[in-house]
DNA sequence: TGCAATTATATCGGATTGATATATTTTCTT
DNA sequence: AAGAAAATATATCAATCCGATATAATTGCA
């Protein structure tokens, strides 16, 4: 799965153009899945080429051509064969993971204060996922919505609970290194 | 943070040939960062040119010299200028919570077996988890392998909870489509 | 009126993955 | 003890993807 692929998915949700299918990552797939233009722009291309989607241009004066991306039938049996393999594992990449691996070599209140902007963090985004949560048209985009919420309240939780163990660690290196 | 970082990363805890490093990814910072052979050879190529690392080569008949890398004071400095950074927000991608999505098009039955094997992987993970956990050596260590597991039991608990949701809207969708 | 934000397309270098090639040594199974 | 399988070990490559950058009109608002 590729994001070939989730441009098709987007279009099966209606016509965008790039710009849109972009929002569209960042507002309702963000949990899941990241895309920057300089993918989007490019599969958009190879899918038109390959049949997958069809493209209007709409001619516009002193700028690129706006335009629109509708998925063909080939391209929604293209996204269905694709969503019915076994998905692939999770990839998580996290530069605050990491940082804590390594705490023992900071000092204690750069620590804590990570800690602490890592929760408010958190608290932010459920804050405004419960906003709209509700509100969500579909079972399935409110099922998602709440998975996201659980699982940042699960750090959360974990980390009010367990930051001792870190801070004290790290305390214990700063002294050794002292 | 990049590759290189978590190479030298790596060497603070200890000297390593490029597989070892490899296999300290894979059981140690697994959970945070992934990395393969195809971008670790060169990050320690590079390190050496910059004299973040040092290289012993031993020669070895029949096959390509085993080298041994060790971080140097110049690499040391370097990474805990990096780790004292800001972190980068965590970028993560689920082909899973994708295909979740997307459950609408797709028969219940292939989403309850998804979800199914889901919680029985997340389970294992858990367990695997469970059984090392509290022999890590160093506080940090423990409170990270925690993290993993409370994150895996809060999804755990959201998808038993909650799979209705997604089932019955499922449910609607193929209903709709026949 | 002026300034910031949003809309909008597009490219490019550099980072990274996943597959592949190669070959020895160790461990397990029968 | 033979043979199979797994682990050890280095390395490269095409394809993929990100983040930054360039460009420019429009919209909202103070």
């Amino acid at each position: 799965m590729d994001i070939r692929t989730l441009c098709l998915g987007v279009l099966t949700m209606g016509d965008a153009s790039g710009y849109e299918i972009k929002k569209t990552f960042e507002e309702r797939l963000g949990l899941m899945f990241h895309a920057s233009y300089g993918s989007i722009y490019p599969a958009l291309n190879k899918l038109t080429e390959e049949g997958l989607v069809s493209c209007r241009a709409f001619a516009q004066e002193k700028r690129p051509d706006k335009k629109i991306y509708s998925i063909t039938s080939s391209g929604r049996y293209t996204f269905l064969d694709e969503i019915m393999k076994k998905p692939a594992a999770d990839r998580f990449r996290s530069e605050f993971l990491v940082t804590l691996m390594f705490a023992h070599l900071l000092p204690v209140s750069t620590i804590a204060e990570l800690i602490d902007e890592r929760i408010l963090e958190s608290q932010r985004k459920i804050d405004s996922m419960s906003s709209d949560c509700a509100d969500l048209p579909t079972d399935r985009e409110q099922f998602l919505c709440g998975y996201g919420r659980a699982v940042y309240q699960a750090e959360i939780d974990y980390l009010q609970e367990n930051r001792h163990l870190l801070e004290a660690d790290a305390l214990m290196g700063t002294r050794a290194a002292e």
